[in-house]
DNA sequence: GGTGCGATGAAATCGAGGTGAAAAGCAAAT
DNA sequence: ATTTGCTTTTCACCTCGATTTCATCGCACC
């Protein structure tokens, strides 16, 4: 669980710092609020909560909260200030803040509020591409083929997962194995290789070896194809 | 929207569902915890949000909180109460409130609170990290694993610990070994480094030594994933 | 028959991750 | 300040699966 905690005040951010450490979080300190912001634009999935004190130099707490949401940043946001007064905290709350703590406070409550919060934590879903009886299951690299029962799962190595996003994605189109190559390989240029052809025989064979049709096809000097509902031909 | 409002003193129940209904939720108000229990026994999907008196007649606020959470009910839950220790509102926190509000508070803050509330995800997560048998246990630093009879329980390092938090928290799914790295470490930069295979291997001999089937698969140069039932196959 | 293109199987290469030992860190105890 | 014991990281190989290459093969089409 990796925080990131924006507060300029020495002494206290010292003492959160600790305290959140030595409840196992992971924990980066940072000073000012720009300095926050290049840390949140590039690398905000790492962190599942940030803790932002109000006043900061060069960005309030209020400006990053607002500027999270506006990129569409799910981040859960815990606002820490000594302006107690209902309208600070209901400016940082509506800033997007998910909730909103006045110094001083307790620890313990820090720790509460953090847990109450990791409880509603964005669950990224996994999402899932599919077509037809196929589908990719992003969260565990695999495909999954539905039967009348239980569907069944495929695990698949790296490069058969891309190679079968790519025709799933554009499914009943053909796709040249240049094109597939120039999507999915650095194409040290005119190098020639059958490394398309290589995998394509890898995938069917894999999908083979669990009974199951291949819905790809090969279009003879032309490409391959990933088709809805086959079968075309016996 | 719709909300339950459970509030005992009259005045304030009927101030509450005043100022919601002016703000156009629709607002169901009852004056006791076990009047309220059965309204969300049956139709608690109905509501988008709970707000709690702390006392009440019958069932107290905790209570009510408690059993929602024990019967995986994900509702918003916010507390409302006099009691403004900070012992009170960490135990109205970690009874599974998302918020907790101190009277006399002004109508405005409520209501920013309930933004902030519906803006984020109706998932929850458990309270507690158990996954399949193995459960995380944050105030002895241990990994308890159910047999038939007394759970065995494992101590764990820090790193151990937060390594298992994640997996646990993200079970089922591939973790690439990067992203255990961001989460964890402080990211010294492009520093090639094996310190997740080796915690891995530390903590896999460790189980190994507890004579405890290890639930961390790895899934070659993809990553690593924490699997609710193993094993996958021979 | 020759040509072009993809399929094939075996073999070579890559690279992520596993390993044990040793070093480095860290903190409580002396 | 040192020692001691544990945790964590690094180092220098190893291993094994993933991926690519290579040399051929088969087939369609001219």
């Amino acid at each position: 669980m990796r925080i990131l905690l924006v507060e300029d005040e020495i002494d206290l951010g010292t003492a959160i710092k600790q305290v959140l450490i030595a409840e196992k979080y992971v924990v980066d300190w940072v000073t000012d609020g720009a300095q926050a912001w290049s840390y949140l634009e590039n690398q905000w999935t790492d962190y599942s909560v940030a803790i932002f004190d109000l006043l900061l130099p060069r960005l309030s707490g209020i400006e990053l909260c607002k500027k999270l949401r506006s990129h569409q940043n799910p981040l859960p946001v815990i606002m820490l200030t000594a302006l107690g007064q209902p309208e600070n905290r209901i400016a940082g709350l509506d800033a997007g803040a998910d909730d909103y703590l006045v110094k001083p406070f307790v620890m313990e409550e820090l720790l509460a509020r953090l847990r109450a919060l990791q409880r509603r934590s964005p669950q990224l879903q996994p999402q899932a591409l599919t077509v037809g009886k196929f589908s990719l299951d992003y969260a565990n690299n695999a495909l999954l083929v539905a039967t009348d029962t239980q569907p069944q799962v495929i695990p698949l190595t790296t490069k058969e997962f891309q190679i079968l996003t790519y025709l799933m994605q554009n499914s009943d189109r053909i796709i040249s194995g240049s094109k597939i190559r120039n999507q999915l390989w650095d194409l040290d240029q005119e190098t020639v290789s059958n490394v398309v052809a290589a995998q394509m025989r890898l995938l069917r064979r894999k999908l083979a070896s669990y009974d199951c049709d291949c819905p790809i096809e090969t279009i003879p000097s032309q490409g391959y194809r990933f088709n809805t509902q086959f079968n075309t031909q016996s």
